[in-house]
DNA sequence: TATATAATTCGCTAAAACGCGAAGTGGGCC
DNA sequence: GGCCCACTTCGCGTTTTAGCGAATTATATA
């Protein structure tokens, strides 16, 4: 039953969900997670944290950047495959992917971060 | 967006979960409700009113009992089943299950609410 | 070693949510 | 009409949550 709460909770916020729909194109760092979401660090730090206690994501280190993906477990897997169909068309996802596509760029390019 | 996030927030809530499992055995009078969840009537009213603004029950008034239904909307119909599937076997959803075989039989002979 | 940077944790404020009891609605019934 | 009862709405206190900035941790680099 907890579990089940703590997952429909970590969903009910707006800001969150948009971050798993962009997790949907692969794992990004926190750093990109910030300029998707124009939140401050502190916050989208508290945001992961929900997430990854509620088993929807996975985090993964590498030098000073933390990477996020989603978590692939039998819990949680159903649960992300609905909220994909139920937001497949929503105008925030649309928009969203649409600024992920040059965020990634950014990011392969090397500059990433500094919070500008 | 919005629609998604009213249904998983509605479902945040262990005692609106319970509702919603309790409803997967039919229509229930508020009273009935009250009984089981143990809560005050204004709160139990409450959680009712989350409950169908999210579009997940319905509500039919007969004489002066008011009872709730599940819908069976479009919208809601996987979410629910992914509900009943995710808290098959649950202790709390157990433990209800058999309370409310009592609670529907009271409200069988008549007897219903008076608040004890 | 010192400095800069990515991310988290801590401390706080404002808003939202859960709970209750009191008061209000509205439908039966005397 | 007047009363009772099922339910909802209102008002309030307490707890939780979202947000921020400041301080902290950890890693890379000069």
């Amino acid at each position: 039953m907890q579990t089940y709460l703590a997952i429909n909770k970590a969903l009910s916020d707006e800001n969150r969900v948009r971050v798993m729909l962009a997790l949907a194109g692969g794992e990004m760092c926190v750093c990109q997670i910030i300029e998707l979401l124009g939140l401050a660090p502190s916050t989208v730090s508290k945001h992961m944290h929900v997430l990854q206690q509620a088993g929807l994501v996975d985090a993964r280190k590498e030098g000073r950047w933390i990477y996020y993906r989603r978590a692939d477990s039998d819990a949680v897997r159903d649960r992300v495959a609905l909220l994909d169909e139920s937001l497949a068309g929503d105008p925030t996802a649309r928009s969203d992917a649409r600024r992920l596509k040059r965020i990634r760029q950014i990011n392969r390019s090397k500059l990433c971060c500094h919070y500008h």
